[in-house]
DNA sequence: CGAGTTTTTGAGGTGAGTCAACGCGTGTGG
DNA sequence: CCACACGCGTTGACTCACCTCAAAAACTCG
């Protein structure tokens, strides 16, 4: 599961990660694919809505108003028990839904991770056009189904994974859902081991240990991924 | 988080746990309340598929051919890694649907826990029916929501709450789906700990430490749940 | 009854949590 | 400019909830 420490050289620099938020120093990083095709009707209902760093989009238990739909930046969506445990489902990022819910509340909290902009959707209207278009009801759906895809996912590394590859896991969606040659990540280690079910020293010690064993690079406070040849590296970190 | 032990006489019955299959010497149960309302348009591409206890519905990397929606029975929906080390992603009961994947395959394996019948929609014809009838996509939506929420609310137990918590969630979970005076579990302690993210040991003496404090009773191999006045009292049992 | 499951129980180990101290960068105000 | 406080991350020592391994008990079924 380890014997691999030290291999520098060669295992240095397939994943590194960086800290601290100035972005310079770096290739420019490449222009995303658009984040999404099109939202067909759902345009025309909508209206913009910003938010800084930390803001609560909204809020578990609020009056479920509006449908909104990330254009940049990283959401992060929690649930809290009554004692302050809190589990984060899900992070979010350009081109996903925040707010889809069944009822007329809110079951999960919406966080900015970083500044952030989004279309808003007045949710009543989203009804009526899901009753008209059945573009509009296909991209819901498609888009809901693929969160339960990463929900089921998520279970399976919550229950199932030990803290090494709940880590790894992490750094492999990142990578994958933000695909710049050069990323800076905004999550604490609050928000990571949050969303993994572990504390924040077993995520620091964990990352120190990867680091250590060359799989990844850290530098200062917030995290930059500079994405190697392979990421795969990091599932056998197990 | 204790200190109630042998309270019986009070304590005593308020959620009887009796175990064996065989369903006897218990009041017949009342008749469920129709698993769902309407599936409108889906009825007319419906057939008619059974399934023994243990046998597989649909697996994991699969075409997905077909829908599925639950007539009777329970279905259990897991994840596995490589090594076999297994997640349940969820049960689902009659009135769900299984098989709902956003590509051209299944992500998921699930599994018949008992005997199941379900009517089965071939999945072109849905996606046809989707672009032509609100009324469908409207009840997939919805489906798929709820779906999603209830992942959460598993994400929430399986990154944050103790093994009691669980346990204690698990019993409320079933005691709510399956609305009957009398309820026999078909599922084993082995699919409760995949369920939960526990082992199956922990799993046993956890319900031996709920019977010892009389806050559930057990008997036999398999599991039947009386319902008594509160449930409440398991979500107190941490 | 006997073989094969499934569940329970026990003894012991360990991965991750808890508690606590420290380092480091940042902001603030004298 | 420095002193100080604060937020965030790291590191260490210790603990414990849960896991692992093992065996007995209970149940199912031929």
């Amino acid at each position: 599961m380890v014997a691999m420490a030290r291999t520098s050289g060669q295992a240095a620099n397939r994943f590194t990660v960086v800290s601290g938020i100035r972005a310079s120093a770096r290739p420019p990083a490449r222009p995303k694919p658009a984040p999404s095709a099109e939202i067909g009707p759902l345009a025309a209902i909508a209206s913009l809505a910003s938010f800084a760093p930390g803001a609560t989009i909204l809020m578990e238990g609020d009056a479920a108003d509006h449908l909104f739909r990330i254009v940049s930046g990283v959401v992060k969506v929690h649930r809290t028990l009554a004692d302050g445990r809190c589990q984060i489902t899900g992070f979010l990022f350009p081109g996903d839904f925040i707010g889809l819910a069944p009822e007329d509340v809110y079951l999960s909290s919406a966080v900015a991770v970083g500044p952030v902009t989004t279309s808003r959707f007045p949710r009543k209207k989203v009804e009526q056009l899901v009753e008209v278009s059945p573009l509009v009801a296909r991209l819901l759906l498609r888009r809901t189904c693929s969160e339960l895809i990463a929900a089921q996912d998520q279970m399976l590394l919550l229950g199932r994974k030990t803290a090494s590859e709940k880590v790894a896991s992490f750094l492999r969606l990142i990578a994958q859902r933000l695909q710049d040659e050069d990323i800076t990540l905004p999550m604490t280690r609050v928000d990571i081991a949050d969303y993994l079910g572990l504390t924040i020293e077993t995520v620091s010690r964990t990352l120190t240990l990867m680091r250590a064993d060359g799989v990844i690079q850290v530098d200062r406070a917030h995290i930059r991924i500079m994405r190697g040849a392979e990421l795969d590296a990091l599932a056998e970190c197990a």
